[in-house]
DNA sequence: AGATGAACCTAACGTTTGTTTGACAGATGG
DNA sequence: CCATCTGTCAAACAAACGTTAGGTTCATCT
């Protein structure tokens, strides 16, 4: 039985160092799934890559698949986040700047967060399906936000969108994770740029003209 | 030395049989690099797709390397044939529908040509360093010819590009190949219809209304 | 001082990988 | 009818894989 009435926690929280080692290994097996796929990276080369031994890496997490399947997590909970202060800053403003903002969002995570996000978006397709079928439910929470964001606006008539709202979404949504297999933010265009871009393109379609005001 | 004068060649031809089974294998590799990536596909497993051993298939193919390098390039193969003809049938049309049966080409590419094609799009980013290094300049050749196509369209004011025309190429491309990943063709949407709607989002910025007449 | 336990190492486990080998069956051709 | 060529197989190969086990170091706590 366990002890209880104690004065302290009987489990401790995780020391802080420890729990920093665990981000660092993390973070270098984002990085290389995402460089060279999951199937591609061997638990070696992530072990090299934060100064350990393949064997040592099990002292900090359980098994590769977990760590994918933590990453995959943590890469949603960054788009997530990212969405909900985009409809917060822009709750009260026209259709094409709140799609702006939730592009730019969606974008930022991509590029601005760390690897986890952007690992989500190539690594997932060739996940092992046990991995896959644990993320899928918190894959679609997010989709369906902007399934919701789209559908809003559609049906307020403040976008066009064609055949069906989900195609859209997908076309949108493709568009712009494709882009980190060529987009560099380091290189001469920045995020900004790009999200101007994607949206550009995306909604030049919309009815109404390019506004600014607010519409309460 | 090669003897010479020869009444037949040196080199027969190889037989048709021969090279049917050939086919079958790089087919069966194909749809396998595709639904499962090439890293996560195993050549006993190919060879069980095949009804072979894995011994077997060193018969008619050199590595598992040259697998993939000949499926990419017959893949690139499949687009540049489909934009040219794009481009022959709708040479004197106008900018819409030169744009328009090109998308739809280059979707017919990925959806009705074999698995080749769509292997390439999804296979390539993980493919062995020695592989990518051949085949980039092959695909550099296709990219190309889209440049081409938006730059002149953009040129002649027919359509409006963003900041540059690499990065408008690159956004429409990459909504494009990433519509492998949720698009089926035996769905209840058409490729014609993924086509329209690709297209509508992309150039419903056109300065020009639609346009249907030819413009000589 | 002695004990504790986390962190890391080396070594090896059993499995799977891509590839090679040698033998065997059937067709082909002179 | 014999020799050759083709395609296939079982078997084995070395290398690499994810993972486990056991030993060593070292700061911390009693």
């Amino acid at each position: 039985m366990a002890r209880a009435l104690d004065i302290r926690s009987d489990l401790p929280p995780p020391r802080p160092a420890a729990e920093l080692v665990r981000q660092h290994i993390l973070d270098e097996a984002a990085h290389l799934f995402l460089t060279e796929g999951y199937n591609g990276t061997t638990l070696r080369r992530i072990a090299a890559a934060v100064g350990m031994k393949a064997g040592s890496i099990y002292h900090h997490v359980a098994s590769k698949d977990d760590m994918l399947e933590e990453i995959l997590v943590r890469g949603i909970e960054v788009m997530v986040h990212s969405f909900h202060h985009a409809a917060e800053t822009t709750s009260g403003a026209g259709a094409r700047t709140r799609l702006a903002a939730h592009i730019r969002a969606h974008l930022g995570s991509l590029f601005e967060h760390g690897p986890y996000t952007a690992t989500h978006v190539t690594a997932f397709p060739y996940a092992p399906a046990g991995v896959r079928e644990r993320i899928v439910p918190i894959r679609d929470g997010y989709e369906a936000l902007w399934t919701e964001l789209l559908a809003g606006l559609a049906a307020a008539g403040e976008i066009e969108c064609g055949p069906s709202v989900q195609m859209t979404r997908l076309i949108l949504m493709g568009s712009m994770n494709s882009s980190i297999e060529w987009f560099d933010p380091r290189g001469d265009r920045s995020v900004d740029q790009l999200a101007d871009a994607i949206t550009w393109q995306f909604c030049s379609a919309v009815g109404a003209a390019p506004d600014e005001g607010d519409t309460p």
